[in-house]
DNA sequence: ATCTAGTTTAACTAAACTGTTAAACCTGGA
DNA sequence: TCCAGGTTTAACAGTTTAGTTAAACTAGAT
């Protein structure tokens, strides 16, 4: 079953895969074509359902690698008991992180996102029913202990994690459009990505100090 | 020219507008079907190409409409000399409220947007030739001022405008997704849209404030 | 009554795409 | 040597789509 011995350094379905995610990712669901795919992949359309039997399944097999693999390199680093600032440094690390590893990826679930495809909804619906087990709900699990805790002031904690997470994932999706911004994006992109972690975790920070934000807390 | 006297309640262009809007901010151009706007604006396709000549011309239509309307409503109550926290408001008041009266169109842009798709990058360059006319470099603008002046501490103005967008702009754009975690916001959406307004103001200043933020100013 | 613009119907072309199949090819392992 | 699985090629069927066209119809304006 091909797992025999060794396989060879990239294995086709491995190509497939890749070539597939970086088509996905750049033109969607409907403006992807098979043809481009299997031209990525160096291979040919035949074999190309030779290993995904349909295009739907193809885009499913890919959107569900990302989507766990994203969850479960999240997760772990949560999971211990932490204090709020450290939960926050490591929630914004690792979603960048992980946002800036596998940018491709990250496009083709946003788009997934926008549409409120039935892949996403059926994958999110599932991966939500144990709060421990996602990444977005332990750190709003733990926003709410920590003002409850007067951590830090009373904040409202989705609007509050909802911003979080936008100030995480949007200027990444939205990259081609923020490049015509701010050109010099590309030259050091690292830099963009380590600056963007400190100045959310900064924002966020400065703004929840329980010594009266924007509103005084009582 | 059909302007000659009273045209019908809501014109057939008009309609076909709506409809190509509607479907387009839902499928994306890929995924839209000529026939199903056709349908959704009660009329055959014929008439459709009678009016719009290809569906690049009605898609490009669309997004140019809902471009200039999206600058035009926000640039002249950013254009007066007002303080930080009034133009911050106001721009963040005028971004959602745009989003929130246009949701279809503001989808359909940040489509566009994230497949840094040629129709948007044709129409932001040309938009941003200059900076006073286009709504986010008179926030950036505005911003850096407060700073030199020490209204509010130094902050990386990219960073900080990116976030003030991505905060307005994703929670809108990712609804299906959001509406998966806060059904609730759907119950009273306008509440929703208000308290976002008001989080992400009192978020920025209460950071942004020149007593020392998340790092001593200096 | 006639003219004209908007509209419908229906048929059609041309192209594109997905998915399938059969035959042949290649190559490594048994 | 032979076999089997991966791979290619090429052709095909079936479907869907965009876009065009011609004819007929409708209704308001002149």
């Amino acid at each position: 079953m091909a797992t025999t011995s060794q396989v060879p350094e990239t294995g086709t379905e491995q190509r497939i895969f890749d070539a597939a995610l970086r088509v996905f990712a750049n033109k969607g669901m409907d403006g992807a074509r098979m043809q481009e795919i299997a031209d990525h992949a160096e291979i040919n359309r035949a074999l190309l359902h030779y290993y995904f039997r349909s295009k739907a399944q193809l885009y499913e097999a890919v959107f569900a690698h990302g989507f766990g693999q994203f969850i479960s390199s999240l997760t772990p680093s949560l999971h211990s008991e932490q204090s709020f600032e450290e939960t926050l440094r490591t929630f914004v690390n690792g979603y960048i992180d992980y946002i800036y590893g596998h940018q491709e990826m990250a496009r083709l679930m946003l788009n997934e996102c926008l549409c409120g495809g039935p892949v996403m909804q059926s994958y999110l619906s599932k991966a939500i029913e144990n709060r421990a087990g996602f990444p977005g709900l332990v750190m709003e699990d733990r926003l709410q202990t920590a003002i409850d805790e007067g951590e830090i002031r009373p904040v409202d904690v989705e609007h509050t994690m909802l911003t979080i997470v936008s100030a995480c994932l949007f200027p990444f999706v939205a990259l081609p459009t923020v490049r015509m911004f701010h050109p010099e994006v590309e030259e050091d992109f690292e830099a963009f990505v380590e600056g963007r972690k400190r100045h959310i975790v900064d924002l966020v920070l400065g703004s929840l100090r329980p010594d009266g934000g924007g509103e005084a807390p009582s």
